[in-house]
RNA sequence: GGGCGCGUAGCUCAGCGGCAGAGCACUCGCUUCACACGCGAGGGGUCACAGGUUCAAUCCCUGUCGCGCCCA
């Protein structure tokens, strides 16, 4: 985190951190401007410098005319603007008659034109190039050149040449030959009177009033002023709206300008080349993987980083400067003060380059200078290179590829194995958030009302495929009754004395519903892992929720309820209390990762009685649960908790219809449950269904409910009819798929299997429901 | 202008070749002895549009429209 971070966050984040479970290890806090951080700085800045990575040049930067600092493209974002577009004529030199009309979003520029860009192929203006105009309200002679930069289906065809001001127009310029005349001060105002540069080219080198009113000016109001002039000259073409983008400066707000100024910049290039084989090769995977694209064509089209700021705070340049302005780039200014000396000759006074770096610069070494480089600590050859960075995607290329860069240029291989792009949280209407819009969610406010588990909860379990995220409270509030329900399982197993048991082994349990239970809970187990280790986050999110919630409490409580509830002890009340127990701590483990504190909290809660815990949750070993699956108990589970049993009256008489023994020894199990579920009076068994009965078909098995004068007869056979309607529609869809022969041909056999056993099952469904429809009648 | 991505239930989003899913919202019924931040039963989708590939397309390909983001 760089100086401004540390002054507007550091007192938010600690507050923050606890809350949202960061684990961090508060005695190794770093901070860039730390001494031992601050050598590394140093180090790098020298040791690019003498492999002449590092150095100083004089060209156009991104200007903030507001925080008067250079700043790196990365720091630029376009503002679309609804401006205007200005055309002006300029008169040719040997006859005013004939004029050039040039278009412009920035008319105060014009101050600073040096030449006048046609397309060499453009028929209007192909006879003017080589001939000079006279740049209106300035007088200076320019050129009009060709250059393929000037594009003949954009405006007048024509652009004027802004060398100073604009970094098109400098490459134009460039190429021509064309002077720099820089008419902007550092604080964008118009700077012309005694300025060399723009007195140069004017007749007599003596600024007419109407130029001089024009000095010292706020670019924005120079520019009305020079419109007018036009204007008044009879050489304001016309005004057309325009809508285009404006560089803006991300921390000032303000327009940049591109200013002619020496600065630092480092050839990124070569590291560059580096981090992208790192990447190429695997030795870096991104996480996303289409985020690699991404990386690659930024990298690939990488400029010189221009590090150096005029502010007052930062590392401040190691760079030293004789009488003469040469630089001496060295550690400390004793060593500076030898470099300069052997150049000279003799000592001389030295003047520190009082520029600082980009706070990226730092950040930049973060993985190795927090570990105590350039010093060769046990730290550095502990953690370096690391495995995973998890960090926001706006940051791929501000942090992570120069973390890479450097990493691979110092220390040799790059800094991560994997790197973890999630999204962004956005507000609710899905605009980022910004302190400047003022639509920041803080999640202290989210916590409050919500919960610290619920908020991480959520955003694990919307962080699918780094994508954004829009924060939906909604989702929140979800989570957070989904942390009352484990608290209210938690608090039946309490009640009903489900304490854990000293060396309970899930493999030797002998009631069915145990060992259903014990088997869905090694299956979430695995696919919380699964989602985990694959970055998965929502996917483990998700099954640990199916689990708690779909599984566990809606069905194994519920079945649980009869045997636990029951008179008396017994030793399948023992067995079903130790794996309620259980499996409340698988629960606990699974999801520890997405609700740490209340699963720490329900961990302490449980661990007061029984056998006594050997520490904290987080520590705890992730549950090891294999060879649970239990097929047998699944089926036998499946039927019981079958939904549609009951007939949504209460007290009912169910009848099975020519149930077979399995069936039958099944249903004695579960009598007390399925009758509970059913809301039936009590289940019975009969070779024919009894008279006027609603019968429906669950699992192959029909079930009659003898209703005689409790529902509407008629309601019901509609019912059925509707069901039978549908099963055709099924049957005669999948029939057709069976009938194409190059479905049979083609097809893999388990899919033509599959649709065989749907049409049977359909077929066999249908046959069952006519036998009711007759009954019913 | 170039690149990347997204358009799936009213909303927020999963799924990504072989019967369209979740949460929230909605409708109906429940003071069921863990839980109304709950329980049960429902309704709701030409998976943006148009072509193509395939035995089979929400999923793959091409184009169109709409919406984001990144880079010029």
């Amino acid at each position: 985190m760089g100086v401004e971070g540390r002054e507007r966050r550091h007192h938010r984040q600690p507050a923050q951190a606890p809350w949202c479970l960061l684990r961090l290890e508060s005695r190794a806090e770093r901070f860039t401007m730390d001494p031992g951080l601050s050598d590394a700085v140093l180090k790098v800045f020298v040791e690019l410098h003498r492999k002449g990575m590092i150095y100083k040049a004089r060209r156009l930067v991104n200007w903030d005319p507001k925080l008067l600092t250079a700043i790196s493209d990365l720091e630029v974002e376009p503002r679309e603007v609804k401006g205007q577009m200005w055309y002006f004529d300029y008169p040719l030199a040997d006859d005013p008659e004939v004029k050039i009309t040039v278009g412009t979003t920035r008319p105060e520029t014009m101050l600073g034109d040096t030449g006048i860009a046609v397309h060499p192929e453009d028929e209007r203006w192909k006879r003017l190039i080589g001939k000079m105009v006279r740049l209106p309200l300035v007088g200076r002679l320019i050129p009009v050149v060709a250059d393929a930069y000037s594009d003949p289906e954009k405006g007048s065809g024509a652009v004027k040449i802004t060398p100073a001001h604009d970094f098109n127009d400098f490459e134009v310029g460039k190429r021509h030959n064309l002077p720099l005349v820089n008419v902007l001060t550092a604080d964008a105002r118009i700077t012309i009177d005694g300025n060399p540069d723009f007195t140069t080219g004017i007749p007599g080198g003596v600024l007419a009033d109407e130029l001089r009113h024009l000095d010292g000016l706020d670019r924005f109001e120079a520019r009305k002023r020079v419109v007018a002039w036009f204007e008044e000259h009879g050489l304001l073409q016309k005004i057309e709206p325009n809508a285009h983008a404006v560089p803006h400066g991300d921390r000032s707000g303000v327009p940049i300008e591109p200013w002619l100024t020496d600065q630092w910049y480092v050839d990124v290039r070569p590291m560059a080349e580096k981090a992208m084989a790192a990447v190429r090769e695997g030795r870096t995977r991104l996480h996303p993987s289409e985020r690699e694209k991404i990386f690659f064509q930024w990298m690939e089209n990488i400029e010189p980083w221009c590090v150096s700021r005029q502010l007052w705070w930062g590392h401040q340049i190691p760079a030293w400067y004789g009488p003469d302005g040469t630089p001496f780039v060295a550690l400390d200014e004793v060593a500076a003060q030898v470099e300069a000396t052997a150049h000279y000759g003799a000592p001389v006074k030295l003047e520190r380059d009082p520029d600082v770096l980009d706070t990226w610069f730092s950040s930049a070494l973060w993985p190795f200078s927090t570990l105590g480089w350039p010093q060769d600590t046990p730290e550095l050859a502990k953690f370096y290179p690391t495995s995973t960075l998890v960090t926001a995607a706006d940051i791929l290329f501000f942090w992570v590829a120069r973390m890479m860069m450097m990493g691979t240029e110092f220390m040799g291989q790059t800094p991560f194995a994997d790197v973890i792009l999630h999204g962004i949280v956005r507000d609710e209407k899905g605009k980022k958030m910004s302190k400047t819009t003022g639509n920041v969610i803080d999640p202290l406010t989210v916590i409050d009302q919500y919960g610290a588990d619920a908020m991480r909860f959520t955003l694990a379990a919307m962080a699918s495929s780094g994508r954004d995220i829009k924060l939906s409270m909604a989702r929140v509030e979800g989570y957070r009754n989904f942390a009352t329900k484990i608290w209210n399982a938690a608090r039946f197993a309490e009640m009903n004395g489900c304490l854990r048991v000293a060396g309970f082994d899930p493999h030797m349990v002998c009631e069915t519903l145990n060992q259903w239970v014990l088997g869905e809970a090694a299956r979430a187990a695995r696919e919380v892992a699964a989602g985990i280790e694959a970055y998965r986050f929502n996917d483990a999110a998700d099954a640990a929720y199916r689990f708690v919630w779909g599984t566990f409490c809606d069905w194994y409580v519920e079945l649980s309820k009869p045997v636990l509830q029951a008179e008396g002890d017994s030793a399948a009340k023992d067995e079903t209390r130790a794996t309620v127990a259980f499996v409340i701590d698988v629960i606990a483990s699974l999801l520890h990762p997405f609700m740490p504190f209340m699963t720490e909290e329900l961990w302490a809660v449980k661990g007061e009685a029984g056998p006594a815990r050997t520490g904290l949750l987080c520590h705890a070993d992730w549950p090891e649960l294999t060879g649970l699956e239990n097929a047998a108990a699944e089926a036998e589970i499946g039927f019981v908790g079958e939904r549609d049993l009951g007939s949504g009256l209460q007290q009912v008489l169910l009848v099975l219809v020519g149930a077979s023994d399995g069936t039958r020894a099944i249903v004695g199990r579960w009598e007390a449950m399925i009758a509970r579920q059913a809301r039936a009076s009590s289940i019975g068994f009969a070779e024919n269904a009894p008279p006027q009965s609603a019968q429906i078909v669950v699992r192959g098995e029909t079930i009659a409910m003898p209703l005689a004068g409790l529902i509407d007869l008629g309601a019901e056979t509609l019912r059925l009819n509707k069901e039978l309607a549908k099963l055709d529609g099924e049957i005669g869809g999948v029939e057709r798929k069976l009938a194409n022969t190059e479905f049979i041909a083609k097809a893999p056999e388990e899919v033509i299997e599959e649709n065989r056993e749907r049409i049977a099952e359909a077929r066999a469904r249908q046959a069952k429901i006519r036998d009711a429809l007759t009954r019913l009648g």
